[in-house]
DNA sequence: CATAGTTCTCACTAAATTATCACAATGTTA
DNA sequence: TAACATTGTGATAATTTAGTGAGAACTATG
């Protein structure tokens, strides 16, 4: 398991260190925002945990960069009497918070909590049954797809093209991930092989076409 | 959907409100185990979040009184160290526990679990071994079928072919799925002997053929 | 061991789905 | 604005898939 810590105060991201790799946590360190946005992108970290409070970019705008790719959960720390923090970090679905001062234990054990609830959520994942978004419905165990009430017949492709973009909404996905994902990594064709299934896609699901966002350069994304 | 949430710290229960405020559920708050009775008796409340440790009435007292009139479902919250055996050998059936220090998105998770356990429950009835849907019956022990009351002498795999459409009914089965549930792991043939055995099944149920569904790219799946 | 009933495979057909291409439309940049 | 890059889309050919009939292989039973 690996963790990402960011703070701009060497001693806390040290402290943090010294419990999580006794406990057999791999930790990496960020001193700002910016910093923990280049990580994020250079490699996949399990949880991270970040501070509020922090020189060039806070820890508020950092998460909600770093979660247009990446849904990866998230500790935050704040000082104390930061209240109103913790009502925007609800929206923005950080996993918990905690206080300074704090102790490493709590931490560390707030951390085990997360973790073991997101594996086990993953394990639920496959049998997990319905998304509903508005009049938009998705049937992942029958099958079905419904608009405002109305059964739509997709072909294969589309459902597991919209099912693929609804598990991992709000993330973009570029082109290439979308192929291994949903074709699977032995399919060696075109990129806008995907295009076409979008549109097909859209067509399939009338009014909700627009929550299929077109991301320039790169892929595309379902929206709620 | 209505909580309840009972703590003497007023951050709990803070932190608690937020999170499920925030997914659409109407909050109200106590302090201890006698204002927990009270406003169970003023009103209606769909789940309790409750801590052990109170002043007053402590959690397990409160919810064995409330328990007298009302059959609420209850999620427990206890510090770190006290005897969580307690939990497993208490009498008064809670349904869910959690342990200080906890992630508010843990307790929301656990709270939406039970919700919709008991949501689903309400849903269940007992079929005892036999299943009617309109004029289709399966009587599972004596292995008959009958077709607006007349009976269908189905061949044993179209039987235990039906019957396994029909436990995971508005389920999409793919045909591995059904050949190792049905025909058992050790079978080794082709996909397609489920489509024969689909065909003839069909052609022995009259019209409700229709209700065994083909989907497309997987397999089929038996529809009410 | 013969027979009827059942199960499985195969080949063929019809139909649905998919991938690719070419061009249109739109967005971006110099 | 022109040139360029990227995405939208209609058409179509290639591929995949499911339905089915025929018959071989298997099984149980007397």
């Amino acid at each position: 398991m690996r963790i990402l810590v960011v703070d701009d105060e060497e001693k806390i991201r040290h402290v943090i260190r010294e419990y999580a790799e006794f406990e057999g946590y791999e930790v990496k360190e960020a001193k700002d925002g910016m910093e923990a946005i280049s990580k994020c992108k250079e490699e996949d970290y399990d949880i991270i945990i970040m501070d509020i409070m922090m020189p060039k970019l806070d820890g508020f705008s950092a998460i909600k960069e770093i979660r247009k790719t990446k849904n990866i959960p998230v500790l935050m720390l704040s000082a104390r009497g930061e209240e109103y923090d913790k009502l925007f970090g609800f929206e923005i679905g950080i996993d918990d918070y905690v206080v300074k001062p704090f102790s490493p234990k709590e931490v560390m054990a707030r951390i085990n909590a997360i973790l073991t609830r997101v594996v086990k959520k993953e394990d639920e994942k496959s049998t997990e049954g319905k998304y509903i978004y508005q009049g938009l419905e998705l049937d992942m165990l029958g099958r079905n797809v419904y608009v405002d009430g109305k059964k739509k017949d997709l072909t294969p492709k589309e459902f597991e093209l919209l099912q693929y973009l609804i598990v991992n909404k709000n993330i973009a996905l570029s082109r290439e991930k979308i192929l291994n994902e949903v074709w699977g990594y032995d399919f060696f064709g075109e990129d806008r092989t995907v295009d076409t299934h979008v549109k097909m896609l859209r067509n399939s699901i009338g009014k909700y076409r627009d929550n299929i966002i077109t991301v320039r350069g790169m892929g595309y994304k379902f929206e709620e």
